[in-house]
DNA sequence: ACGCATCTGTTATACAATAACATCGATTGC
DNA sequence: GCAATCGATGTTATTGTATAACAGATGCGT
């Protein structure tokens, strides 16, 4: 039992990612906490270590300018993958784009620098569709 | 006196902006409050204030992923310009590069998805090429 | 002088993350 | 069986990051 079965998480992990999934968009690590008190989580500790393994198994990835966390949208995610987030700044919705043009751009803007790449964190802050139409008024 | 002139930085907003500058590196924002006590720099607010009035101008940048800030090292920022960071995991280097192609890529991948761009963040984790080297034995 | 905006100083507090330590349960090797 | 080990757990305490709320000070236009 490791990383890729998802029937293999542990009591406390999977509260965490049901916590995320059922939340439908990011999630600070004390929101979490908040929302599984009724379930026995106490400590942020608890929290926590159960995100480090999600993290690792690839199956949430962190939202660093917002210092909170969602559920990969992509079943089969790589976790290894370069990711692109939108955040609106209106309503607090994030998309998972998933690009390979950007991880490749990416790549190539490391190698001139002769930088060696393990990960890269892109987030695009603006607004979505819905709330741009919304403040046409 | 606003934003594209230097030269109007408050005292405080100077202190800070010369902290950072100085230290060419990446400072938290309560390393830069220790190395300002003796300036009088007594309380977290008062950096605070400082880094985001830096932030607005173009002067500083956030490193999302370390919870601290840069000075900008390019004399002439945009300020809503796209900056990609280098961040080295060994020794702590971080690098800014301004690159046009990601820019564009990321623009257009906000338009696909009917997104409308303010800012963005990208942050490149891995090793710089000084520590690959020495890492080579 | 007055109003207004901005920067300032201070205290207290909220939010985010980790340290240190004890325990429990399953597995492995003998 | 039994010790040894390893990973997950639970708890308390602490460090680090950021903001709230309030009061005072300064500069500027009218």
């Amino acid at each position: 039992m490791r990383s890729s079965e998802h029937g293999a998480l542990t009591k406390n992990q999977e509260l965490v990612y049901d916590a995320l999934t059922d939340a439908k968009g990011p999630l600070s690590a004390y929101a979490i906490l908040d929302g599984l008190r009724e379930h026995g989580i106490r400590a942020p500790l608890q929290v926590y270590r159960a995100l480090d393994k999600l993290l690792e198994f690839g199956l949430v990835h962190r939202l660093e300018s917002l210092n909170s966390f969602v559920a990969c949208s992509h079943p089969e995610c790589d976790s290894r993958e370069t990711m692109v987030f939108t955040i609106c700044e209106k309503c607090g919705k994030v998309s998972e784009l998933a690009d390979k043009a950007i991880a490749g751009q990416l790549q190539s803007l490391a190698d001139l620098d002769h930088f060696a790449l393990k990960a890269a964190t892109v987030e695009l802050r603006g607004f979505c569709q819905a709330c741009q139409t919304a403040s046409t008024q």
